[in-house]
DNA sequence: CGGTTATCGATATTTTTATATCTATCACGA
DNA sequence: TCGTGATAGATATAAAAATATCGATAACCG
């Protein structure tokens, strides 16, 4: 629809975090063979207002029957073609540390269209080692290698102090977006698009939950 | 100052998760020798508003200076009690797969004062193996651990479909918090404290980020 | 076949968050 | 010592998101 229109909707960004939870449950129904999924069943499975879900499947484009719900394939159609999850593309991951390691193990990528053609770290010691089946690579390569792959998507896994120089040879290679897991804020020319996982903010927030809760 | 006198403000959550990257470019300030931060600077490293930032600086109780700013000091100790990060406080971290091992090789928690007094894996071929200085310990000795210990936060990262049995001992045992980042909702008494770290919230606001760019 | 009711979809309201505007302050330089 | 201008802090406005309300629909049941 939208897609094969061009038009693309602006979908409020809560609405798009919680996709993810709804195609899941969505999806749990589609394995066990159900066929309709109501806004009212999502809302239970996770706690949430029946209408606010109803008002994020309505923007999807679905159309629900009454006292039936939503077709569960159309639904998984919809959803995944609005977080792009429909498509094959390929990703380069730069820093192999803990996290990056982490990542590169996620069979969730894959699953979502994300595979990883190769990964890259600056220390000689990991070089050539295997990383949960993916060869790590010297940084110096990393450019002509994004460049000759048409890679548009870098998950940004290095120290803090690294990213932003690492950013810059990923732009200069012509990447199209950066899913940056590193705390720093990165400077990007404005057709590079980033993505900022802060882990320490989702701390924060249960912290202060935690404080709160305890009086 | 709220902390002293026992009241607590609610505080906005998404002004919450901007205060560790706040936190963040203070510290430089501090480490840099600089005594007064004003929140234009903040602003302009984060390419955030100025006036976004005082509002929550104000939040803080903070008071600044006109034309000085903010003692760095200052904003550090209000930033850092209201996250929860002045005091030391233990966890336990369950399920030591990809994720969970990255977590615990985390330096940052211990900095937060977060410290992993122990690991948890049900897998028996990961029992006794040391993850980042972490002995990984039988999941049956976990009720009586937390229990005997007082722990009070669990960090969750064990595969969706066993994270609600997971969650039901850590509650059994007195567990208050309960870091999840297993895509499942999990079902909690009111009185245990949840915070769920959706990745695949992120890709998707990512994967829809770089789709509307690139129109 | 007709009433009942769960559900959708639209509209209205409230709350929250972000952004803009304005005045007072006070360090700084002339 | 006196303007000047950067900045805080307060107030006002706008935008976004969550929540509530209500009529319309159609499957279900008697």
């Amino acid at each position: 629809m939208e897609i094969a229109t061009g038009i693309r909707k602006k979908y409020p960004v809560p609405m798009i975090r919680r996709l993810p939870s709804y195609l899941r449950i969505i999806k749990s129904y589609s394995y066990g063979g159900i066929e309709y999924i109501s806004a009212t069943d999502i809302a239970n499975e996770l706690g949430y207002d029946s209408v606010k879900v109803r008002k994020d499947l309505a923007l999807t484009g679905v159309c629900g029957k009454p006292r039936m719900g939503y077709k569960v394939d159309e639904l998984i159609r919809a959803i995944r073609s609005i977080v792009g999850w429909d498509k094959n593309s390929e990703a380069v991951l730069v820093g192999t540390g803990c996290l990056g390691s982490a990542l590169l193990g996620f069979t969730g990528f894959s699953r979502r269209g994300i595979n990883f053609a190769a990964a890259f770290d600056v220390d000689p010691h990991k070089i050539g080692m295997t990383v949960h089946g993916h060869t790590v690579m010297p940084m110096r390569g990393m450019k002509n290698f994004i460049t000759e792959r048409k890679i548009e998507i870098a998950v940004l896994t290095v120290p803090a102090d690294a990213a932003q120089e690492t950013v810059d040879i990923l732009v200069d290679a012509g990447i199209k977006g950066i899913w940056n897991f590193s705390p720093a804020i990165l400077k990007v020319p404005a057709r590079v698009v980033t993505q900022n996982e802060n882990l320490m903010s989702g701390l924060a927030v249960f912290m202060v939950k935690m404080a709160t809760e305890s009086v």
